[in-house]
DNA sequence: ATTCTTCATTGCAATATTACGATGATAAGT
DNA sequence: ACTTATCATCGTAATATTGCAATGAAGAAT
């Protein structure tokens, strides 16, 4: 049917999920780890580093946008975007905590 | 055009995304944290849990299978799923990776 | 004022995902 | 042998995602 049964999960489950996807392709990763080495830039940036067409490069931004990951910011005719300390932290606790749940054990077959 | 441009970016990315893509729905998220609690099940026990139909369970349990974060082994006529020890660090180093890579900075805007 | 730069939005085509009913395959139980 | 239990696969419908050309909006530069 293509459509997720959300009410399905938990509020947590649901997010974690919502965030993975979002994290879930190649452009959207390169975009994070552009921001990471270089603080911030603008779409135009991207376009050039990536080689996706600035529709394409605009809408990957706006999902990263719209989970909180980056932030933009208008400055003069162009948007500088960068990295949202505050949900960076948070995902990266929702993550760990996920794989810190993790404890080997001899119950596996 | 619905179509990952994959070798526009390194296999580093492509893997992480693909790994993320994996984790970005909530069944899936939900089978993994079942699999950490328990240790090991069945699909039928997850069936029960998730409130999703048998064989859409089956399709979740072979993705995550495909990209190596679970195993399943025959017994008898049931198959025993659990996580992939191995793998599940592999992917925590991944993402740990990730996120060790910011660095608070003022360059934001 | 006009043009240029920068980016978002719209509209569309190609493809992928999610979900499940129906069916098949295999082993256990009777 | 027959039935049951367990799970995978196939086929299909509904929906979502990816990518880009075309266009629009808004500030900067001339």
């Amino acid at each position: 049917m293509g459509i997720t049964k959300t009410q399905l999960f938990t509020e947590s489950q649901n997010e974690l999920a919502t965030i993975a996807k979002v994290l879930g392709h190649p452009a959207r990763i390169a975009i994070i780890q552009y921001l990471l080495r270089q603080d911030q830039c603008i779409c135009g940036h991207l376009v050039d580093e990536l080689g996706l067409a600035q529709p394409t490069i605009s809408q990957h931004l706006k999902e990263l946008k719209g989970v909180g990951i980056i932030r933009g910011t208008i400055e003069g005719n162009s948007v500088c975007y960068c990295i949202n300390p505050d949900k960076w932290n948070e995902i990266q606790a929702q993550f760990s905590e996920l794989f810190a749940a993790y404890r080997p054990n001899n119950n596996c077959c």
